[in-house]
DNA sequence: TCGGGTGAGTGTATCGTTTCACCATTGGAT
DNA sequence: ATCCAATGGTGAAACGATACACTCACCCGA
């Protein structure tokens, strides 16, 4: 039974009725309605509390009650500052509805996700936000299918029945190539992840179409490069063998991340060119350092905390009939120092 | 009631036993004790379970059973990496017991952290660990004094009830000094925070401490300059001021925090300070980014992994006797290129 | 044949709240 | 005097899972 640890039992609302000299029932009411109670009686019920230091079980009462203001959410990655943003988000929206975030990392491991999906749902919670892990979306399915809510975060949802929020990735892209194409670019390298993320993908998609529409032919005005993974270290290591090997070079370089970007902007300088004069760099998300780098970065920025926000609010009302169920942001893009002119 | 949200009920274990036409006490045998069910009834029991998707309600079981899996934390800003690294170590000892965490963000607002202590207490969590926020710990001190375990983070103890995991501050500070001294440096600045934070205070005496044994005098040898915030703008602002006052330049300078050291770099380069030739600079935390900035940064490497562990490690051991309950860790000096060598 | 041991399964009390149907007492209105 | 409604309060029945004392076969050795 729950004790304090190495102590006597908890005191429970029969413990304060006793105290109190009232019911049971009293003291539910005395916790619950107040109103419904008489000033005296709840003076007297107040005061055993105090006097026990009674401390409600949540176990019990959400057990009878069934009333449930807990929120589980998975992300991807706790140390990135792009979720731990988006967590903000969530928990400003649920506090203004007295909800509390649980919140947990899958570190893109399915194995983790699912331990934590069954977690929430044995806990009862009121619905999951969940930034799925590598495509398979069945675990969170198969739980909207069982009755809790669900709603996808920076992912749009196949399903009708599973809400998401998500950010135009293609049109990021867009956003930044254009940028460059109106600085008078004409040569580009675009340093994107693998193409297993679907951010990688929509991003890529991007490039070629706003390179097309405004008549460039990607295979000539644009070198790509593919990186294993989107860190700084691997987009050093790319674009040193890509200064080596390329005799005309671009003049200006998107890439897919801010972390890539930083490990760009470090092999460049390594390597003298300097930035932007010969170089113009995009970076994408706007972490926050962006900023505070010794070139700024100019770079996308996505509403991390508004598709936080948004994602908890579209929880919390998902029982009203008739609202969109599929939301998707348009980003931003910063101009910073980094991609400067090239007239 | 809890049910599916606009659903059923959800099928409990009184439904599983009639479908698969055995007791309840045996369908939770099978969950709990399955070796002592012949496999045929487990059979049965198993696929009822999986026909009806039978999922265990929590809060029935902590009720009736008093296990407790779950670790509530309250760290003082989830946004800032020192605290998610943190994070990820406590969540690693956790895993090992299987057991989870609650995290949550009380951004030093001394009211969060109470609305957060009070939650973890109602669920009748393990125990908590926190980082408190604004010196009083009166909140902590009684939570434990009704039988909640609690263990400090990056704080050290002021009572023995109560554990506590922490780095020490002056010798971190000292690490740095003498660095910088061992270059050949004699003139020193230090960019230090507000003197209520605890941190900024231990760093300080390290800084005065170490000069002094080195037989240097504090009031003559080093500028102290204290900021409003920990952020880089306080910083650069602060560096600009210093440059145009100063006249006879220090050449090294320590920074109280990384992101105030960025905001330093940033403002040595605009007035053409070179690093580390003319200005040696140190920071503190050695955040994520630390090692990726154009000219990456020497800083006090804290061991935030192996802190967090430490204090899940010290909750999940509480029962046991005889264990030290206050721990203090040493920092570590990780040399990069912004000190180099000041021959 | 009997007593005892063992393995498998049953039935029910219990955890601490909340809910809800139900009583008592009051103070008018009829 | 009688009835009604309002007000304040009671106490037992849930909620779902677990623990535990118990029954019932069945087998074994004496």
């Amino acid at each position: 039974m729950p004790r304090r640890n190495g102590g006597p039992r908890r005191p429970s609302v029969t413990d304060v009725a006793k105290q109190a000299g009232v019911s049971v029932g009293t003291v539910s009411n005395v916790l619950n309605r107040p109103d419904s109670v008489s000033p005296a009686t709840r003076a007297k019920v107040e005061e055993a509390i105090g006097e026990l230091r009674f401390v409600r079980n949540a176990s019990a009462r959400q057990l009878r009650s069934g009333e449930i203001t807990t929120v589980g959410a998975v992300v991807l990655d706790i140390a990135n500052p792009f979720f731990t943003e988006m967590a903000r988000g969530i928990e400003d929206r649920l506090a203004q509805d007295d909800h509390t975030l649980m919140l947990c990392s899958s570190d893109e491991d399915p194995e983790r996700e699912a331990r934590f999906l069954r977690l929430f749902e044995e806990r009862g919670v009121r619905g999951v936000i969940a930034t799925p892990s590598h495509g398979s979306l069945d675990g969170l399915l198969a739980l909207r299918e069982r009755g809790t809510d669900v709603v996808l975060l920076d992912h749009t949802s196949p399903v009708p029945e599973i809400g998401s929020v998500a950010v135009d990735d293609v049109g990021g892209a867009s956003l930044a190539m254009n940028h460059l194409l109106d600085l008078g670019h004409t040569r580009f390298v675009f340093l994107n992840g693998p193409l297993t993320l679907r951010q990688c993908v929509d991003r890529r998609d991007g490039v070629i179409a706003t390179l097309t529409s405004r008549g460039f032919d990607p295979a000539e005005a644009l070198v790509e490069v593919n990186l294993d993974a989107l860190n700084a270290d691997a987009a050093d290591a790319a674009v040193h063998r890509l200064l080596a090997e390329t005799t005309e070079r671009p003049t200006a370089m998107f890439c897919a991340n801010d972390f890539t970007a930083l490990g760009a902007l470090r092999a460049l300088r390594d390597c003298g060119v300097s930035i932007p004069g010969d170089m113009a760099v995009v970076g994408y998300d706007d972490v926050i350092f962006a900023s505070m780098l010794t070139t700024p970065l100019t770079s996308v920025r996505q509403p991390m905390h508004t598709l936080g926000w948004t994602a908890a609010d579209m929880l919390l009302r998902e029982s009203e009939p008739g609202r969109s169920r599929q939301v998707e942001f348009e980003p931003e893009l910063v101009v910073r120092a980094s991609s400067g002119s090239a007239i």
